[in-house]
DNA sequence: ATTGATTTGTTGACATGTCAATCATGCACA
DNA sequence: TGTGCATGATTGACATGTCAACAAATCAAT
């Protein structure tokens, strides 16, 4: 494809560092200050506030996979262990026999009730509160602009379909 | 600690939506890229990266996990299976019996000469290309602060060494 | 020198994620 | 209405990462 590969300079060098850094970095930041403050794991709290963001906090596995992007045996191995939690619960689904609804339990509904107050200030504090709106502005641009490249470029998908 | 979270408006939920996607989903392509156009995962290609960056080839463990901070029993187990496959050979350190030599083999050397080019293109066209020079530089510094300020909240190193 | 703490690295148990295979159901269309 | 394909979800094998326990070597302080 290139044998004239373009390299990176030495400031293309360092900003590439301080993102790679950052991608590398931030996730586990941010699980460690959930683990430590509540009792829920970064991806335990993303399945329950997604369905927190449902009206009756209940949606079908399809649609939480959906929602997160993710594989669909990656939320089935994980809603068995949460299940075995007690933080959600499962119930089939009337319309269609092959789905299941997952509804939270008040077991799980309070962990992230008090998992959330942190977890927000984590981000605003980390996140907000350090850049000026400038920043902001054109971090969301830039984070917005790098992934539409990705996905232009068919590599974001977790299961990229080759239609072969 | 805070019962008066100041959560997130709906502007900020967005660059924040925007934000947390590339988080997850950067990792993962630029490892899907990889696998696709070499042999090697992610994870290798750093550490034959940072073999690269020494002069002769030749870290040792201890350092290569310094240098990409992580814990020291991952690289260990990577190690092991970088070895198996014929990637790295490790010999023992003369001015420390504790220590390993880690050492590129020619196998090793092909490999990452072989995926570099493909490497540096996706960075090139998925990060540089895309941005502007202001969007380029504002990304830089905001990914510099927030690391900073994840660090100062001391969230931010693998193994918080609780100094109780 | 001796003792005790620190550093370096490995190991094994376990948590989590990926992939391919499987199964049942639903759907489209002749 | 049946036949074939698509969808929803689970499972098991395997890859990878974390954590705590361990062992050996080094260092520091007396």
């Amino acid at each position: 494809m290139s044998s004239d590969t373009r390299w990176l300079d030495k400031g293309e060098q360092e900003v590439w560092r301080a993102l790679r850094e950052l991608i590398w970095g931030f996730e586990s930041a941010m699980d460690r200050q959930l683990i430590r403050d509540s009792e829920l794991s970064g991806v335990e709290y993303s399945v329950l506030a997604a369905l927190s963001e449902a009206e009756d906090g209940v949606m079908r596995a399809r649609d939480i996979a959906q929602a997160l992007d993710w594989e669909r045996s990656r939320l089935s191995h994980l809603l068995k262990r949460m299940e075995a939690k007690g933080l959600v619960a499962r119930t089939e689904c009337e319309s269609d026999a092959r789905g299941f609804n997952i509804s939270m339990t008040a077991a799980g509904h309070k962990a992230i009730v008090r998992a959330a107050p942190g977890h927000v200030s984590f981000v605003r504090e980390n996140v907000f509160d350090p850049l000026t709106d400038d920043e902001r502005d054109a971090l969301h641009s830039a984070a917005t602009k790098i992934q539409a490249s990705i996905r232009a470029a068919g590599l974001w998908e977790n299961r990229g379909a080759p239609k072969s």
